[in-house]
DNA sequence: CGGATCGTTGATCAACTTCAACGGTCGTGG
DNA sequence: CCACGACCGTTGAAGTTGATCAACGATCCG
């Protein structure tokens, strides 16, 4: 037996489509067509404050956030998105304005990738997904309507224990500088919150 | 000329429809067929926690809010929907799980409303639905992530004035403790901040 | 080796909650 | 039609949560 070809493939997106609602081998096809895969580093823009968000992201492997920077120059992070998760601003990139926010690397990330153009034709060749993109999105909105419902009724401490359920595979792999800027607290008030869960365990 | 029918009709609705995407005839009449419209007085359930989320529901008149009940029994609003606004709570809906928010009614409010069968019959009979449906939770998606991103990054009374600008058609049919509960602060901490804006201006 | 980034801790301050009390308005039943 | 209760908005005092600022040690990477 060979090694898996070093090159990446767009097995993994295919993978994940099927999942929801399989493909037939022409809707597959095009899949390999029209997403890209592309590899960003650490720390490199995906997509930089006040550009249009060109493009629909699917991580293979690594790690993106999302976050808009504000007045003060404090970073908000909206998301994080690891393996099998999709990153865009859906609003610039439907609309074509640019956007307020931005996406960077937090580990060398490979994605794949399609443009809205591709996005379009993949839409009008195989109907298909518009309802595989519809149920997509649909879920991510149930995942972001828990956040918001968090972070009105919950205390940073609530919050910060149920993140690490929820990203239990992701916590150990981001500063705390990341988690506490997804949260909406100081990093030095999570330290604090740290070390009082800690305290109160023993 | 006569009145136009007293009996309500679905016509705001397929309206609604034609500026996302212009319907036909068929279509038209598939929206006719399906959506079905209902009164709710005010104070009445239109969804009660644990209870499965059925019906889609399009606001033709009228105010409805969902929300959350917590364990110490504060109540917090996900969302209003007056006018032209869709009230359903997506997770249960799609997944047919009994929910933990409720959605009632702050005036009698008439809505144009179809089943979770219905919908499906509809997506099936013409895929453009799937379509209209995907940039319609595109739509709320971008609404709900600068909410968040609100909640995150500004203080109660940056918020408040937000909430004002934005919602400048509801605010005046809301009682203060439900916009209160929709910002996360108390009712209280409202008042307070009210004041204060009114003495700074003057 | 040296700078950048990260995590921690303490003191002080600002934002927001809680609880209690009071007055106003509105709708409903007697 | 009035009276009563329910709900709403306001205010104040005291308490809690979380932010800010400053200082320090640890680690990592170029």
């Amino acid at each position: 037996m060979q090694e898996k070809p070093i090159q990446p493939s767009t097995e993994p997106l295919i993978n994940y489509f099927n999942s929801l609602i399989p493909l037939n081998n022409e809707e597959s096809q095009l899949v390999r067509e029209l997403f890209k895969s592309r590899l960003y580093r650490k720390k490199q823009y995906v997509l930089q404050e006040n550009d249009i968000c060109n493009q629909f992201n699917f991580v293979v492997r690594g790690c993106l956030r999302m976050y808009k920077v504000d007045e003060k120059g404090n970073t908000h992070i909206i998301q994080f998105a690891s393996e099998n998760w999709w990153m865009v601003d859906i609003g610039s990139f439907h609309q074509k304005k640019s956007s307020d926010l931005s996406i960077d690397a937090l580990e060398d990330t490979m994605v794949l990738q399609i443009s809205y153009e591709n996005l379009i034709k993949l839409y009008t060749s195989a109907p298909k997904f518009d309802r595989i993109f519809r149920v997509l999105i649909e879920n991510s909105f149930v995942t972001l309507q828990n956040r918001l419902l968090q972070n009105i009724s919950s205390t940073a401490e609530e919050r910060y224990l149920s993140f690490m359920e929820t990203y239990s595979h992701l916590s150990n792999r981001l500063p705390q500088t990341q988690i506490a800027s997804f949260l909406g607290i100081t990093p030095e008030f999570l330290s604090k919150l740290k070390s009082k869960i800690i305290k109160t365990k023993s």
